[in-house]
DNA sequence: AATCCTACTTGATTGAAATCAAGAAATCAA
DNA sequence: TTGATTTCTTGATTTCAATCAAGTAGGATT
């Protein structure tokens, strides 16, 4: 599948564009290969693009002392962006990495105005920086964490084959003990 | 104070806007007053405005078959909106209501389409959507009761001073007694 | 294949907040 | 003002996930 329909298939999900618009969103993407493992936005950096994964897995994390507390898991198809970051334009406090070789599309901030310059159609994009606040609400605060695997097993269910139990785990807030109990007691 | 004045310091807070911006601002808000009690936005209903509280309080809840669940509590100077619901325009879970009688400008997200048309400056105005990220996060997930609560006497003292306990404790998602013993342990 | 390291599981214990319960204080209504 | 209702406090108990701990399995590296 080529990028454009990958890209496309994205876009369903965030809001009504043609064809042709579409096309212009695509047009104003650059596109990027990493592997395994390299920083996308390292913690200190202001987010200054919006990335769609095509193909592959990330992962966003703040450094800890410890273990590194996972933020957000993200698989083909999503948007990744620190939204925190991107609206305030000031630095990140979280860090994005591959997890996976993966290949996305990068929207710079410039780019997204002058889409938005060309037609006001393109302020949709900006739903984009809601989906992850969707997300965070979406594992609440007030959730067992046995409703939070079941969750994510009905929400993405992929989550699980590809991430380690430990960073879904730090995901949900709960301990590898915990997700490892609740998983078998299935 | 007058209107204007009371949304140009509530502006200070979301972006830089000038003299004649802010005013420009003003002239496309609606003056709402309601009393007690009053519903603002009802479950069901599409969130399609902004509102600026100028005096007063508000609370914004989700009934559940038990106690209503607090979700946001506002003050003087807050914006009020339903996030999701406004950016998605879908049905808001949520039901927005005065505790005390206030007084509110309307900005309908007609006007702000408007004002965006007028100027891409009042595309600062979208942070707004971003405020109650913040808070979400603010009173996170990995926080104690006791922690939770002195950043509220922190960041908000007068949210303690207006809202019962149990409204406070129902917004940090801790149950009154434990809020009632964090606060007798100081 | 052997070693090392990390991830995962399983069990025992602990601890913090929820729940249960009852009484005191404050608010509201008549 | 009185009584009724709700809110708040305080105490006893329970519960559930974290922590502590040890062992097993799986992957990587040589």
């Amino acid at each position: 599948m080529n990028h454009q329909q990958t890209l496309n298939r994205a876009l369903k999900g965030i809001g009504d564009f043609s064809q042709q618009q579409s096309a212009l969103i695509g047009e104003h993407c650059a596109f990027l290969k990493v592997n395994k493992q390299e920083t996308l936005l390292a913690a200190g950096q202001v987010c200054n693009a919006f990335l769609f994964l095509l193909t592959g897995a990330c992962y966003q994390f703040r450094k800890t002392d410890a273990d590194p507390n996972i933020i957000d898991l993200h698989l083909a198809g999503d948007c990744v962006v620190n939204q925190l970051s991107f609206i305030s334009q000031q630095p990140s406090n979280e860090t994005i990495a591959a997890y996976e070789n993966s290949e996305l599309l990068v929207l710079t901030i410039q780019s997204l105005h002058r889409l938005i310059a060309l037609s006001p159609a393109f302020l949709q994009l900006a739903k984009l920086l809601q989906v992850s606040t969707l997300r965070a609400e979406f594992y609440d605060n007030a959730m067992t964490p046995a409703e939070k695997y079941h969750r994510v097993l009905d929400d993405k269910p992929q989550l699980i084959q590809i991430f380690p139990l430990k960073y879904i785990a730090s995901y949900l807030k709960i301990t590898p003990e915990t997700l490892s109990r609740v998983r078998a007691a299935i």
